[in-house]
DNA sequence: TTGTAGGCGTTATCAG
DNA sequence: CTGATAACGCCTACAA
């Protein structure tokens, strides 16, 4: 169970006769040193198979090479598609990824900020967890200048580095695209409020319906508190039993969507017929169900990529850059649930 | 962007007039030190918000507290549970979790291996890429004494530590559940026969075939290299094509089983009285997919959960334990897909 | 262009 | 039970 300690920058500089910071010098390609010696240097470091102790350089400089990723659930096909997208930027730097899950618990998230604050993380990638309304824990990290990025569930009044979608936008898309398919009282399944991305997808929906000059019904406007199957299913009953039900459905993710299509089905509801439904994520579900599930597409990996590369960029930019919000774009993808014409 | 570096036992031992090892001791619990020591050094850890430095600890010992992941895709059902037990697991015993992915690819899977080495994991869990059929790249882990565990895809000629489901009971179950329910030519979507785990799935098949006195056709034996969607619907097209269809299909995976239930359908097949179908690994798909789909469970989570524990095991069982492999169970999930009789 | 020396914070060894 | 001391391997002023 020892470790053999492995080849090191003095025996590499006993061997070439030079001293160990010219070897650490040279392995870096620091511009003060001759290129025989860098030549050299290298040549051998390869011939004895030496590798860079990072422990140690991590000592030395305080800072590991290892980027945090905290996260609400790693199973969920949204957030495995961001993690998959940061993992591979970070790789393709030289970083690692360290990932840790909330639970959508505040206190989990608490103590897993702690740990990666421990474990001396360069960075941190954080999306919310549903709960989390004060965001105190960071600022151990904001305070001691490591780079934090917030990604998809933001603190919204904070005035951090970002990387999200357009919420509102996306919400008014997809509640468009419902009324161009002739749907005139549209329910809209939302999430906790204190999330800015439920409030935003809200403000989106309700925007559509006054451009339209459609009346709002707070009676079918609903919310879940994880927009679960669970509580897709109760809220989808709630709807059909009303006096005057809905026409479509615009839920703020596709769990809550795919059990409202369930749930019609079996109350024999045809939809998009009688009731047509557009979900939020585009998770891999919504081609399975049938009919198969209109959604929001966003790009999740591609969240993770760009939230990677902000920390890097921070953390080289070494005198301060204003945090900023990156914006990206989604688009709707119509599919047999919400199609009534063709 | 200069970070603080914050308490030291130096200032902690300074405060309190005693050496700088007895408060390492102190802090670990050291048995030879005094109640009363202990314990005035933890309350002036605590006030002074004293943290440990991880990074010096690990220089000093050579082995930091991260374990390593490697998997093929982080968003696949399986493998994010997977994931997420093993996070849990890890935390719960005070490790960071690395996570990097091979993408079902050799080179990405050695690049990885490499990755880790460097930074000095403290274990590894792996679950091998598709295309993984030497494990040459493992070797300097398992020689200089760091644990490696292999999960699910693992390599079965090795003598090394495993955590995996018994495949071949598992594929028994299924294939004889699909001949409980009266089918007789059952074909078999497979994935690459170098992995164990479809081997040992074949052969499952195969002898509950042979236990039912069924006679075994060959060519309803179809193999994917990846067993996606898109394979899947080549399988089934191929298979109803033949002039003798099978009347059922035990699928390797889910996929593959979802992307045939949806061509079956399209061409008319009624599922499960033409075509039975039963997949494995009981991915969320399965509840969407209509028919509901019949699987095969498997504690996924359960799995990255031992696997970490396995690791930790060794690492405290300093002198060697004999590399084992622990068998989980799996259990058919019946669903209309494969539901003739009630 | 290269060398010297000190320190990053901890822990293990050995001595009291 | 506690202390002194020496690493762990690297980086970086500062000096040459």
């Amino acid at each position: 169970m020892k470790q053999k300690t492995g080849v090191t920058i003095y025996d590499l500089a006993t061997e070439l006769n030079v001293s160990p910071s010219t070897v650490s010098r040279a392995l870096q390609n620091h511009p003060s040193i001759g290129k025989a010696t860098i030549k050299a240097v290298k040549e051998l470091a390869v011939k004895r198979g030496y590798r860079l102790n990072s422990i140690a350089a991590s000592l030395r400089k305080q800072q590991t090479n290892n980027i945090g990723v905290l996260v609400s659930w790693i199973n969920r096909p949204f957030i495995s598609s961001l993690i998959s997208g940061a993992e591979e930027a970070a790789r393709a730097a030289g970083f690692n990824v360290l990932i840790s899950q909330s639970h959508d618990s505040l206190d989990n998230e608490k103590d897993n900020v702690k740990a990666f604050f421990e474990s001396r993380v360069c960075g941190l990638v954080v999306s919310l967890a549903m709960e989390t309304q004060d965001f105190e824990h960071f600022n151990r990290f904001l305070e001691n200048g490591t780079p934090v990025v917030f990604v998809d569930r933001i603190p919204d009044h904070l005035d951090v580095q970002k990387v999200i979608i357009d919420n509102h936008a996306a919400a008014f898309k997809a509640t468009q695209h419902l009324i161009d398919q002739g749907c005139k009282r549209i329910a809209h399944f939302g999430g906790a409020l204190h999330q800015a991305i439920y409030r935003e997808r809200l403000r989106g929906y309700k925007d559509a319906l006054q451009a339209n000059n459609l009346p709002l019904d707070d009676t079918i406007i609903l919310h879940g508190d994880l927009l679960s199957a669970d509580e897709g299913q109760k809220m989808t009953e709630f709807l059909l039993g009303l006096p005057n039900p809905p026409d479509s459905i615009f839920s703020a993710n596709d769990t809550a969507a795919v059990s409202a299509i369930q749930f019609a089905k079996s109350a024999g509801v045809r939809i998009p017929e009688d009731l047509a439904i557009i979900g939020f994520n585009n998770d891999p579900l919504c081609m399975i169900i049938d009919p198969p599930l209109s959604s929001v597409g966003h790009p999740a990996a591609d969240m993770g990529r760009i939230a990677v590369q902000q920390i890097l960029q921070i953390k080289s930019a070494e005198g301060k850059l204003v945090p900023q919000t990156i914006m990206l774009n989604t688009a709707v993808i119509a599919r047999a649930s919400s199609l009534r014409k063709t």
